[in-house]
DNA sequence: CACCAGGCAAGTA
DNA sequence: TACTTGCATGGT
C-alpha cells in the first residue's frame, strides 16, 4: 500500500531474511501468560540461562500461580529465584506485580486482555520494577498485544546497521518498528525473537545481511 | 582474573 | 534532561 515508503519495504525485507534464514522463533519459552510475565521480571539485566533455573524453582513448588504468589512471604520467595541474581529485589518486584494483577484484575488475565492496549501499558509502567521494556514484553508475549519490544539485542542489531547510536530513546526505537511495519502482532512477535536469536548466534556482532537493502537505508 | 547478561529506580548535576 | 550507581548470581 505504501510504495512510495521505501522504508517499509526495507524491514519487511529484513524480517523476511530473518525468518526464512533462522524459522519461527516460538516465542516467549514459557508454558502460559502468567509464566511469561514471571519472566519478564526475572529476566532483567539477567541471562536466560539463570532464569529457566529460577523458573524451574518455582515450578517445583507450584509458584508459577498468582494465588500462591500472592501468600508466599517474599523473603521466602527471593530465596526461591536466587539463581537470577538481584533476587531480593526481583522477589518484590514479582510481588508488585502480582498485586497490581489482583487490585485492576482480580487476578483474571483474560480480563486484562481485554483492556485497552494503550491504557494498560500506562499502568503496567506504574507498577514498581516494570519499565517500558517489561511492560512491552508483557503486553506482546503474554497478552498477545501488537507491539514491538526494544531490548539490548535490539538496540545492538540497529546501532550495527548504523541506523541508530547508543543514546536513542526507548520510544524512538520503538517507533521505528512500528511505523514501518504492519500493526501485526505475530510479526513484532517474530521478528523480535529473531533479533535475539541472530545476536545470541553471532556474538552480537555480524551484520545481519550483505547486500540487503537495509544497508543503504539510513534514518 | 575481568567482564557480561533479553532493566529499573533512585540519586545527582 | 542526562548521567551515574546499586542490585548479585552464574557463565565464559
Amino acid at each position: 500500500m505504501n510504495k512510495e515508503d521505501p522504508k517499509k519495504e526495507l524491514l519487511l525485507c529484513v524480517f523476511e531474511r530473518l525468518l526464512k534464514a533462522y524459522g519461527k522463533r516460538n516465542w516467549w519459552p514459557a508454558e502460559s501468560p502468567l509464566e511469561v510475565m514471571i519472566g519478564c521480571i526475572l529476566t532483567q539485566n539477567t541471562a536466560w540461562k539463570n532464569v529457566e533455573k529460577a523458573i524451574a524453582n518455582m515450578k517445583k513448588k507450584n509458584l508459577i500461580d498468582l494465588h500462591a504468589l500472592r501468600s508466599i512471604d517474599v523473603g521466602e520467595l527471593s530465596e526461591v529465584i536466587r539463581p537470577v541474581g538481584f533476587y531480593t529485589l526481583k522477589a518484590k518486584r514479582l510481588k508488585a506485580l502480582v498485586d497490581f494483577l489482583f487490585d485492576e484484575f482480580k487476578g483474571d488475565l483474560e480480563l486484562m486482555k481485554r483492556m485497552d492496549q494503550h491504557t494498560l501499558r500506562k499502568r503496567l509502567l506504574g507498577v514498581d520494577g516494570v519499565g517500558p521494556e517489561t511492560a512491552d514484553s508483557i503486553l506482546l508475549y503474554a497478552l498477545e498485544k501488537p507491539i514491538f519490544v526494544v531490548d539490548a539485542y535490539t538496540r545492538r542489531f540497529l546501532i550495527n546497521h548504523g541506523l541508530f547510536d547508543g543514546r536513542a530513546k526507548y520510544e524512538r526505537i520503538q517507533a521505528f518498528f512500528m511505523s514501518n511495519l504492519p500493526e501485526d502482532t505475530y510479526i513484532y512477535n517474530e521478528f523480535h525473537a529473531l533479533i535475539v536469536y541472530l545476536g545470541q548466534k553471532h556474538c552480537r556482532k555480524v551484520p545481519i545481511c550483505k547486500g540487503c537493502p537495509l544497508e543503504s537505508g539510513k534514518t
